[in-house]
DNA sequence: TATGAATGAGACTTCATTCAT
DNA sequence: AATGAATGAAGTCTCATTCAT
């Protein structure tokens, strides 16, 4: 096939900009992951989704693990920052601070990461690297946010004493449960939770005991 | 954990020992499981650690998911029992008993759960039966003999109305987190969470906003 | 195995006799061997089939090429026998001979030989002594007979000259051909025939060119 | 028949020809197959033989049946149009077409279908598509355009009154049992017929039992 | 004589990855 | 930059045969 020389300066047929492949490439992995898991999504599919050959991924990616992280690091980047710019732009009252990121984290797992953090759970042993991208990028940043809020809020007399960290789990672990519960239960039958009413009930329940009266300073 | 330490004193070889067999084998697989997940794991590593030939699997079970299923139902069946029966059999103060079954709970996650649950929701698209079984058998029953308690209690007037399932949540989910978060990124250098004092900050946080005091009769 | 001494004198569970072991095989190795063909067949249908063990095959035959071997042995012998008895015995009009023959003939294909000589066909490049027993025990004997009545009558001028053993091959091959219809081709579909009305007018039609008017001397 | 020969002359490894691949394994299985009978041919020598890889079989083939399928297709096909052809094209005395009807399906049958249609008689029990694909496209079409040539001569007066589809028999069966002779019993030592000179014999006898002298019109 | 648990070679099939074009 | 035919290693599963009892 012969085609270089008459596409190279003519072809309108790929206008498209070698720029957007990669990007559509792992939307499109994000699709086939989602549905089949790490080990039976192939490559074909992904290929087909995309709108490419198969051996076109090899041109913007490694192998299969590489399109993997860069799936995850796609979900994550945005999720995570817009969390911190929360953090650190806010002014007004702890508890709706508090409200405010859990619902962000909320969002973020609800719509953006629940069947990926699946995978990240489930090849955690086989593909330590995703776990340690997932770490590294998510969980640990996540965390150091929220509880450097948490840790500033007891500074102030405004929150209990006690561990920062374990107040996170405390507060963020629903999320978790209900996303896992909709992704892996539902489909077989459970009675989904109505995730919102869970949540404002879960934070209702907690954050009175969470939460100290402000000294009357 | 091979079998052998209990097989060598009683044979020269080994001993014709059918009823053992399924259940060395179902050891056996747990472990590989554990270690690489559903679809990685291969029914020759399972064979060599039960210390079968690859066709002996077969005699007992239908293929390589039979074997997983097998997995899931030891891992699950004397624990739900084991949950179950404490709370029918308590008679005693509301609070020691949440706090038992969350430890129950705890316990089972803890220590049988992990790396199976891990590997039913990374699977439960490929595998919906393995997530049937789970919900089934697992989740349904332990939601509803802790949702049983709370509308129990509810009625009595000792806790604060609400979704029932949700305050499960409330109460459950750390549990959850901290043992996804021990399995999957502790191994990639999260700092480990101390679970039991994690669990003791959380209860002792949630539970004053759960239960009410009761009416003095 | 000393099990001997203790069997053979007082053991009321194993009255049947050994002896009627060996057929009680071949009889269930042919419904399988019908059912399934050479290499689908399993010895587990084929024991289970017979009652016995698998192993107990072993004590009987050497192997799976040995079950069918005499399988087809035992489907053979007594027709070519009886076929043999018949041209010698007979003392009448050449032409009702032939039909009886050609009739006996019919009667062993339809009845005994369907799906064995099927298998001995299909299988005849992997197990060339299938079809060596086959065609020892059974074409050419049975040709030889057919043919040898056929080169007396010619020689008697009853019958026009040509090759005896095409002419064999005239009366006898719409047998062949109407079974493996039957076995073949009826089961996805096909309209069966009705064997002895075409043997009927097969010979009908056939013996008329073959038969002289016997010289009136 | 390795197809090397035709390959070496115009590439100095392997040209791709993505067109040539199905006939080029179609072929190499008709090989395979005619050798070991369905079971026993691997994949890896069909692969082998035509010079491609296990896997590449699997682009153009389903699996195995399938391959079995695409030869007993390409081994009917052509043969069965030729002599619809010739039934609707004649135009002559009718023991001349008959004649030439049966000696070209004795050509078919001798040099394209022998080692098939063995193949197809013993594993149809197993693999009823097999003989449904057969029945379908060569029995039936076969027997529709044989017995109406029959019946328009019965019509006509010419040939005698009785079932066309068994006179089929009676004229087609010699061809079906030389051929299963010598596929089956010849390579084990029986004395091969002269099949040209057998089918002549044959319809010398049969033929003037079956036409009637056409009425002086 | 009889068992049936156990073996292990071998088959089909899948799919990530490569490479000539 | 792009293709897609081709590869080949690896995995699951089957089953004839063996052997300790």
């Amino acid at each position: 096939m012969p085609a270089s020389s008459q596409t190279s300066l003519a072809s309108p047929k790929w206008r498209r900009r070698a720029e957007a492949r990669p990007t559509e490439i792992i939307a499109a992995a994000y699709a086939v992951f989602a549905e089949k898991g790490y080990a039976a999504a192939r490559l074909d599919d992904i290929a087909a989704q995309a709108g490419v050959s198969k051996g076109a991924l090899y041109l913007y990616f490694e192998n299969k693990q590489d399109i993997f992280e860069a799936v995850v690091r796609h979900a994550i980047a945005p999720n995570i920052d817009m969390i911190r710019a929360m953090a650190e732009a806010y002014n007004g009252p702890l508890e709706l601070l508090l409200r405010m990121m859990v619902m962000r984290v909320h969002d973020a797992m609800s719509f953006h990461f629940g069947p990926v953090i699946k995978i990240v759970i489930g090849e955690s042993r086989n593909f330590p690297e995703l776990a340690r991208i997932w770490h590294d990028r998510m969980v640990e940043p996540g965390l150091g946010i929220l509880s450097g809020v948490i840790e500033r809020a007891q500074q102030r007399g405004e929150m209990r004493p006690g561990d920062a960290r374990s107040f996170c789990v405390t507060l963020l672990s629903p999320i978790l449960a209900a996303v896992l519960v909709r992704e892996t239960f539902v489909p077989v039958g459970a009675k989904p939770f109505d995730i919102p009413a869970l949540m404002q009930q879960h934070l209702d329940t907690v954050l009175p005991g969470l939460l100290l009266k402000k000294p009357a300073s």
